[in-house]
DNA sequence: TTAAACTTACTAAATGGTAAGTAAGGAAGC
DNA sequence: GCTTCCTTACTTACCATTTAGTAAGTTTAA
């Protein structure tokens, strides 16, 4: 097995779950089977790990908004929100690390991955301009809008256990699938910009 | 100056700004201008300074939430809502330590938290019965209805900083106020589940 | 004088990072 | 065919710093 892919998948892993001050180099090594040190002869910090580990699965993520493209923005912003999920649901790590970092302030995100943030969060804007200019739209605060699609998102898939813990107070069905969660908060986000 | 409070202050802005395995109690002390062992004269662990933070936030939002009654399941939606607002705003270091604690999956919060949390869930599961009830809400998964309006007012004030470095490729206005977000959010919700 | 409110000075563990060494294998020279 | 050399892919052993926590002593105020 390369050791390499072993470090990425393990970190991959461990800093969905604890973040990037939550990890150990030490740690991640144990579990990849090998040494600290190696980390180091692949990676020439935890920082450059942490990026090795971000960008591709944030790339694809763009990939994925990006292939779609049509008149109707009712069915782009549809495929903008169900993009997040099916990236979220292909690699549950990547919405727990935004996450981590999102309430971070994005301290370990470099310039790099900040430029694909915008990027992301530019194909939204200009799916809402299009409605808007259609008359389908209302007008609204694009990162408000984006604050209610991703939130949700990224919440949904890093208070698993927390919603566990919550529902031993309350008789509730406290389980749904990522995409389930994209489909109604897709249904509410549109019901809510509609026009009229 | 009563030091307690002092510490306490200090470590409410310190666990918002970098959660709780972000922050040292080194760095705690010195901006309370007292020593570390100070902060343990007056509490036994960095945990319990946590959760003497934490606490009396959480039982003003109870306080807050539960201070509004109506038979108009819409007046109290929109409370539910505002109340949350209200409170983010009178301390803005409480809804950044909960997105630090809801990404860490509750590491750090103890039992009789999560009960206190549970208890404003539950909050929420009364008016949405209510309202379906009373024919006027659409039935919903009340965890997504939660999901919606909290980790958005949540991530609003977290990622202020990141949002600025992401308005540099892009040319938006970023800043509106966390009552603007509410209000935003409070009419979409209630948009998107009303019935009909 | 005595209790409360601290400070000084430490410990033990964890952590990011590094320096130095080494086993395995292939290429180059003779 | 054999030796020398070099590179790759690591490991061992360490360092410097940070951190939660503590024990023992000191100041302050009633």
């Amino acid at each position: 097995m390369n050791k390499k892919e072993e470090i990425l998948k393990v970190a991959s892993r461990e800093f969905a779950k604890y973040g990037y001050k939550g990890v150990s180099l030490e740690n991640i090594a144990k579990k990849s089977k090998v040494t600290k040190a190696a980390i180091y002869y692949y990676f020439k910090s935890k920082l450059e790990l942490f990026e090795k580990v971000l960008l591709p699965k944030i790339e694809e993520l763009i990939d994925e908004i990006y292939s779609f493209n049509s008149e109707n923005p009712i069915e782009e912003l549809k495929h903008y929100i169900h993009s997040y999920a099916k990236i979220f649901k292909k690699y549950p790590c990547l919405s727990s690390i935004l996450a981590h970092e999102f309430v971070d302030n994005g301290k370990h995100l470099n310039e790099k991955i900040i430029e694909k943030l915008s990027k992301i969060f530019n194909k939204l804007l200009s799916i809402l301009n299009k409605g808007i200019n259609k008359g389908v739209f209302e007008i609204t605060n694009p990162f408000s809008v984006q604050l209610m699609i991703v939130s949700p998102l990224i919440m949904h898939q890093t208070t698993k256990n927390l919603r566990k813990r919550i529902s031993k107070y309350i008789d509730i069905e406290i389980d749904s699938d990522i995409e389930n969660i994209a489909d109604i908060i897709s249904k509410k986000i549109l019901k809510a910009i509609l026009k009229e």
